[in-house]
Parts: structure tokens; sequence; C-alpha cells
RNA sequence: GCGCCCAUAGCUCAGCUGGAUAGAGCAGCAGCCUUCUAAGCUGUAGGUCGCAGGUUCGAAUCCUGCUGGGCGCGCCA
């Protein structure tokens, strides 16, 4: 945080002095309630068992040093020994003068610079449309990209294409199926194949394709014409969807190059080698037990077929073997059962797993009128996440579903996400970006521009100086929610920055004011719009100029 | 049965590395537009932070147990 810098030197000093090792942290946070300062650190508390003296005697101390660090008015010490620091209103006009100097880079940060990490999300199987529910891990996902964008880091987004399993069989079985139907030709349909209307419509452009000869390829062929189309087809709808949310993967990565390049055989020819595969029933097990994990897993059926568990080890060893620090999944609850395999499978690999590292997001319900939404009882087949788009809107789907903690089950009310208006918790964001926009426009328009030099030490309304302690704190919440994986907290921030927003609006006219407020009001809305702008990015939502 | 996650206002949820009087939106009630966008603002009301212990100067936050809910525990992915 910005201003915590006009108080660390003082008191790691006061520290220094009393004998306290310099990586003892100084804990500094802003005060609740009025009347207990601008910052507020609770050092002395922690400091008083170690030093076995009383925590006002600290605090006094340390005090003592604070009052006379440059843009301190005053500091007392309160309740138990919290040290309680009242800025001169100058510091904020410094940090305000820094932060329009920043200009559209407000909110970045370098802690990440020199690092490259992967993130992998959305990852849904190319069998079919995404479903509403996947929504929620393609805006964590890509909201967990930006962060680490933001931050510095160089990062690959990652689109694990599982093109390689039964999955694929059971697709081109289906579409097989209906195009014999679609022929006139009378087959059954599988049991377990999928049932949607998609698979009627690939099936169309197979027959479209190939005429009625198809059908007197050899099985084989035509399955696997029919996997191909498939394979197609979903790749293609799933990255329009994908488009719609302007999320863009840079890697998309197919499963079934992990056989061809024998990355595969690799870890059996290892974990066997290593005496941690071993063959029962006529499949091959893994020895999770002597890694410590409860029970040992097949990774090879005795039809000589992997389990998902083989490749997807494979594949995470191929992503630390690509050289990232980091390598992020994002993942539903229902696949927490398969991480620790797949950890313990990259550890035997002799890879380090600790540079894994998992997001998992909890499952979504779809509220309406009071009521659950069933996924199968949507368009007569099931809840798209097009469909959702299409009723709610690109914007209101990425903020929804990043604005609760990702460990939370999420319901989503679709009635307050249609809602236009005042209710809405997007609107209230992209409305205060609209209102900044409106008076720059007209600002412009008189001629008036926002310089680097104007004077912004007529800012002292308490609205003002709320503001920019909000807006202080912009790259301090984006660190932390990169390094927290919690994008939940830009949406928590960027409601406190339009709030903060909205209170000096209504209470300092900026347009027709005398100068040099004028000027100095116009570069701390600026500065907002700024901040606004950027974290509505971060998260995947649009910043009107307009509503 | 075992593992992971969750439990905070009527509803949906925030709550930074444990901190001072627990926060917001919606719903409720009462107000504010001849002036930069009222999709806004102000006020009011609403709570044994699931229960019981423990650690600590201090616990919604950490630990243990319990209750209630979600997800998973396959030679499916």
């Amino acid at each position: 945080m910005m201003l915590h810098r006009f108080v660390e030197p003082a008191v790691r000093s006061a520290l220094t002095r009393m004998g306290v090792s310099a990586d003892h942290p100084i804990a500094l946070e802003t005060p609740r309630n009025a009347g207990q300062g601008d910052l507020a650190s609770t050092v002395a508390m922690s400091l008083a068992k170690t030093l076995g003296k009383a925590p006002k005697v600290i605090a006094e101390e340390i005090c003592t040093e604070l009052r006379s660090a440059p843009y301190i008015q005053h500091v007392d010490v309160a309740g138990p020994g919290f040290i309680n620091v009242t800025f001169d209103r100058s510091v904020y006009h410094v940090v305000l003068a820094e932060l329009l100097q920043q200009a559209d880079g407000i909110g970045r940060s370098s802690i990440g610079v020199g690092s490259r990490v992967n993130v992998e999300y959305v990852s849904a199987n190319p069998t079919g449309p995404l479903h509403a529910g996947h929504g929620r891990n393609c805006a964590v996902g890509d909201t967990i990209a930006n962060l680490y964008a933001w931050c510095g880091f160089n990062v690959t987004r990652e689109y694990y294409f599982n093109n390689a399993g039964n999955q694929m069989n059971k697709l081109a079985e289906s579409i097989d199926a209906r195009l014999h139907q679609h022929l006139g030709a009378d087959v059954e349909f599988p049991e377990d194949g999928y049932h949607g209307e998609y698979i009627t419509l690939i099936a169309q452009h197979v027959a479209d394709a190939h005429g009625s000869a198809v059908l007197d390829l050899p099985e084989v062929e035509r399955r696997d014409l029919c996997k191909k189309a498939g394979e197609q087809w979903c790749f293609a709808t799933i990255r329009a969807t994908l488009e719609k949310l302007t999320i863009h993967h840079d890697v998309y990565f197919n499963e079934d190059s992990l056989y061809t390049d024998g990355k595969v055989q690799q870890v059996i020819d290892t974990l066997r080698g290593n005496g941690l595969a071993y063959e029962k029933d006529g499949a091959l097990w893994f020895a999770l037990e002597q890694l410590g994990n409860p029970q040992d897993k097949v990774i090879v059926k005795s039809s000589g077929e992997p389990t998902y568990r083989l490749p997807d080890i494979a594949y995470h060893c191929d992503k630390l073997e690509r050289g990232f620090d980091v390598v992020v999944d994002i993942f539903g609850a229902d696949h927490i059962a398969t991480i620790p395999d797949v950890v313990a499978g990259v550890r035997a690999m002799g890879l380090d797993e600790t540079k894994i590292r998992t997001v998992i997001h909890q499952m979504v319900t779809f509220i309406e009128d009071g009521e659950v939404v069933k996924f199968s009882k949507r368009s007569g087949t099931s809840f798209t996440l097009d469909d959702l788009i299409e009723e709610v809107g690109a914007d209101v789907v990425r903020f929804f579903f990043i604005m609760r903690a990702v460990g939370t089950h999420l319901e989503f009310d679709l009635n307050l996400a249609k809602e236009e208006g005042d209710k809405n918790p997007v609107f209230y964001l992209q409305y205060a970006h609209a209102r900044i926009a409106s008076i720059l426009r007209k600002a412009a328009e008189q001629g008036l521009q926002v310089s680097d030099a104007v004077d912004l030490s007529v800012l002292v309304h308490d609205k003002e100086i709320a503001l920019i302690d909000v807006l202080s704190r912009y790259g301090g919440t984006i660190e932390r929610a990169c390094v927290n994986l919690e994008p939940q907290a830009v949406a928590e921030y960027l409601r406190e920055v339009a709030a903060a927003y909205h209170h000096f609006y209504h209470d300092c006219r900026i347009l027709g004011t005398e100068e040099p407020l004028q000027s100095a009001r116009l570069a701390l809305a600026l500065v907002t719009q700024r901040a606004l702008r950027n974290g509505l990015q971060i998260v995947g939502v649009s910043a009107p100029d307009v509503m």
C-alpha cells in the first residue's frame, strides 16, 4: 500500500534500536472507525512478549520516532497498544500525484517480472457446447490470468483439449448413430451416448459433406470421420462462446499429442523403473500408497487403454518441463479427487510439484423466480453458456462468476442478473465510469485538460481524501488478489472505488468550480476513471463511456 | 465409512498477515433532482458471526469435537 512507506521506515528504525530483528513484520492496517487515525499498527502488541515490556511502553517508544517523520501530523497510542497515525493532508496529494503520473498503468505491479506462469482453464471436453456452469471456470481462470499479467508475469493461457479418451469414442458413436438415422438407416442409439441436438447437427454436416456413400465405409473409417467432425464442431463452438466472453487462449494443448510424443510412455517407463508401477489383474497400477496417498490407482486398464490419470500426469510434467515457474490449474469441485494423484505423479517423475497451484471453485446454482433452474430444462435440451450470455450479457456473466470467493457455492440469481437497473452490481461500477467519462467530455469541450503539473494541494474535502485513500490501495489490492488467487477481491475493491467516487461526486462539484480546485478535482476524476477501467478490464467487463 | 469445501443481518454475500464499536448490496421504512448522468446520494432499521470447548493481551478469523449442507471416493473424465 502506498501509504505504508511513510510509516514503515520510522517504525523499523525504532524497532532496530530496541533490538528487534529486521524481518519482524510491521503490521499496518486501515482503521475501521473514525478517530483512529489514517493508518494503524499493532506491532507493539505483537512484540510485548518477546521484548518483555508492556505494549503501551513499546508503542510510546515507536511513537517518539514516528512523530519526527515527514508527512505525519500526529501519532497516538490507543487501547491496548494500537499506534494510530494521522497523516498531514499533503501526503494524499503526493500519492495522488504519483497515481496521476502512472497514467494508464495504474494498478500494475512488477512482482512477477521475470517469472513465467501457465494458467490452464476451461479445458472442457470437446464433446458438446459449454454449459452455463462452465462459466465460472472461464471467468475465474481468465481473471486470474489477467491478474498475473497485471503483476508483471509472463502469462500463458492454456486449454487442455481432452481429445484422446473414451468420451471421444462415445461422441463418434453418437454421431454415427444420428448419421444412420439421418440417412434413413435403422440403428440403435448407444445407451450412454450424447443426446444433445448438436449431435444431429454434426451428423447432418457429415452427411452433407460425404453423401449417403458414407454408410458404405468401413466402421472404423466412418467412426473416425464422425470423431473428427465432432471434435471440429465442438472446438469451434466452444471457441465462439469464449470469444463472446473475450477469452482467448494462447495454447490449445491436445491430449493426443502426449501419446504421439511418447510422453505418456515415458511416465510409464519411469514409474516402472522406480518400482512405483506394477501389474495386477491385467492392469497397470500406480503405487500411490508408497507415496503416502490413500490408495493405489489403475493407470492402464486391462484393455490396454490408459485412465485419465496417466495423461494428466504426463501433461503436468510437460508444463513443468516447458520451464514455467508457476503452473496454475483451475478446477471445479468435482475434480478435487484427481489432484493429489497428479501431484504425486509429478513428484515421482522427479519434478518440482510445489510449482503447481490449484484453484478449486465450488459448484454454481442458477436461481430464477426463487427456484433452482435445472440444467436440462432450458431450451428443450440443456442450459448452455451461450444461453446464459444471451440472457444476461457477457459483462454480467463475467462479473457474477467472479464476485464471490471461489471456495463458496455460488448462487447465480438470473432475475438480478437481468435487471438493468440500480440493483445490478455490474452497472454500479460501469455507471461510475460513464459518469466520469461524461464530465471529461464536457471538460474537453471547454478546452480543459489535466496536466501532471496540476496543483493538488487544494483537495482537502473529506470525500476527496477518502477517494484518494481508496485509490492508494489499488496496487496492493491487485497484488494480494494475484498472490492469493482471489478474483473476488478485485470485484470488492472496485465496488469501493465506485462508491468513494459517487460520494465525492455527490458532495464536490467539479465543472464550474473556481481554479485551481476545478483542475485538481478533474485530475482526481481522471485517476478514478483509469482505476475503474483497468479493474474492469482485469475482470473482463467493459467500461462504457455512455450509459 | 473416508477425503475436500462451506455455515456471518429477512435474502445474496464481503471481512487483508488474528486486532479496537461486525461491513455492503438487495428487500423494508423516511428523505434528496431549475446545477457535471437519480443506473446516484443521505438517514433509519436489522446480528448469540451454526453449536461447544481450546490457544491468545485479543478470535468471525487459528486448533479440536459436534451439528447441518455441497462435492468427491471406478479398470468414467
